[in-house]
DNA sequence: TTTAATTACGAAATCGTTTTCGTACTCTTC
DNA sequence: GAAGAGTACGAAAACGATTTCGTAATTAAA
């Protein structure tokens, strides 16, 4: 009695494993008759097919990976929200793993899953560039996977990334349209793609309007949050005249706003600031902060919407010059964190 | 050449499937010297071993899910952190299903989860106390859950909590001191243990204090966003005299502050709020909101730590008497929200 | 020297499905 | 009424591991 199974279905019915397999796949060989007569038993029972004896025959698995750097994050959150609609809607099962933003993390689980527990991975890079070994190994294993926000430029995977360049761009004029005199980038590391375009458009705008390369300041404050804070202070202290900061990660700017608060610098007075973020509270703040917004709930439907298609495909002749790579926009909003 | 399997690896080593399977394993069967060629070879050939195949003969599944209302929530999200870091060190896969606050929809994902998909399930209810067959079909089936959070008192599975009705009772009384005159309790529903036990903290300190019974509100907000917006702002027209409210969740007191920005209601000069939260922001708002917030980390750690313990156990007896309950202590932190 | 125990391995069953064949049986069709 | 087509089912072989049960060969004990 403990757990029900085709076998004790079949004997149940008088039928043979075959038939009451085909007659719950609504197989055509099976008449009408026959598969309502299993149906309903099967409902009686309360029978679920098992899982492992299912995708080890047929090497499917009906689950998707998403591996990410953390997870206490509003932007991957929402992500995961997005990712969730659609896996839901498909049936898939959805496992999460947590790389603390630790490239041999990464690479670890990345490598775990090419044992095939997964039907395709959703990716978002905490790996350098110098290190993309295990993303060829999934190539070569023939396992799907997208990147989203973070992706890596090597590899020849689709992805869903934002105008990072371009709203990098918006943002830093913005902030030399408030009369900044010194700017300041707040980065991660020179290791992220999303991040470094954002640099990029940073240093564009800049050179577009001709500002002082003495009076442009690049921070890599790195992932751990007490060294990347001291970095900041001692960033501030002395505070360069005018100063305008552009973040590239929410978290850097909340810990902008701590140490301002701490030492007493007055934004948008003394310090205006400006960050990539999708804080439901950017507006409450104080000050309001100014912020890029990316459609983050998007970015995860787009990406796993591209990754089941590449599920689907799996195994078809892929012509070799559509590599699907979706760019999506992000919101402007501009509150009293960069009021002249 | 596709993908390696153990039957492969024993016709390369002139060994048999079991002495390799046992070679793998450690087994005291074999000798030392063919562990050693067998090691190697695994190794050097890149042999990951299918897990379904494990799964399905050990009848484990080395993955537990995780079921939540929401996950774009700072308290969700550092719960999953607490049970990753566990998970991850025992080597266990984290499924992470999300019930939006649906009942009908947690049901469902309970029921799927019976066919032994995980090992266990770790569980924020959305349901409501007049259906716990789910809960029931997976002590039948011996699938062991935990409660962190939200549980369901009425069924006899371990659970993480915090001292809710302790903390409603405190962070009332310190409205209470701000001389407020009027006092409000904004719910979910009055569905859940959590907030209910909240509630009962609130309605006891009123009584202590001897507070007139027409004084004390309780607004049952719901899950749907726009609904609850209009709830609470029909609430706050007209404004009762010196109000106080406690907040059940961080995110009826974001759209209180919402609300209050909206409709010039000044805090806390015109209106007094305290909310459970884990906002990292909380003390950066405008005003700085007043905090009661839960150790989520470690609720997720505990949790998952009393699941596996629990799946560890499984089979053994249990003795009826030790159902485990966790209660762990909430810190209030007040901040200007709450200013006389 | 014989017996018993230990060591080191292999054959085969098993987990619960899915899927490929095979095959009775009925029904056309000429 | 023989051949062919279609219908409805069953036997058995996978899928890739784990585990039980044997059993040769060696060692230890009596």
């Amino acid at each position: 009695m403990e757990n029900m199974n085709i076998k004790k279905l079949a004997k149940e019915l008088n039928l043979s494993v075959s038939t009451v397999s085909k007659a719950l796949h609504d197989s055509y060989e099976i008449k009408a008759e026959t598969k309502e007569k299993v149906l309903a038993l099967a409902k009686q029972l309360n029978y679920q097919p098992n899982p492992f004896a299912s995708s080890l025959r047929r090497n499917s698995s009906k689950t998707i990976a998403v591996v990410i750097p953390e997870i206490a994050h509003n932007f991957f959150s929402l992500v995961i929200n997005g990712i969730e609609s659609i896996a839901e809607e498909l049936k898939y099962h959805v496992l999460i793993y947590i790389t603390h933003e630790i490239p041999e993390k990464e690479e670890q689980i990345i490598r775990h899953l090419l044992n095939g527990r997964v039907d395709g991975i959703l990716i978002s890079s905490s790996g350098t560039s110098n290190n993309n070994a295990h993303y060829h190994e999934l190539v070569q294993k023939g396992i799907p996977f997208v990147f989203f926000d973070r992706a890596n430029f090597e590899i020849d995977a689709p992805r869903v990334i934002t105008d990072d360049y371009q709203a990098g761009f918006q943002a830093t004029e913005h902030l030399i349209k408030t009369q900044c005199k010194h700017f300041a980038f707040l980065s991660l590391s020179n290791q992220m793609t999303a991040i470094n375009h954002r640099k990029d458009g940073f240093l564009a705008a800049l050179k577009q309007y001709q500002i002082e390369p003495s009076h442009v300041h690049i921070i890599e404050a790195g992932t751990d949050e007490t060294l990347s804070f001291q970095i900041i202070r001692d960033f501030l202290q002395p505070l360069p005249e005018s100063l305008g900061i552009f973040s590239s990660v929410e978290k850097l700017a909340i810990q902008t706003y701590h140490i301002c608060k701490e030492i007493n610098i007055l934004i948008p007075n003394h310090l205006k600031i400006i960050s990539f973020s999708n804080l439901p509270t950017a507006a409450l703040l104080n000050p309001s902060l100014s912020t890029l917004t990316q459609p983050a709930f998007s970015i995860g439907k787009e990406a796993a919407l591209l990754l089941f298609q590449s599920i689907k495909n799996k195994g078809k002749i892929q012509p070799i010059t559509t590599l699907p790579q979706i760019v999506l926009k992000s919101t402007l909003f501009i509150r009293e964190s960069t009021k002249m």
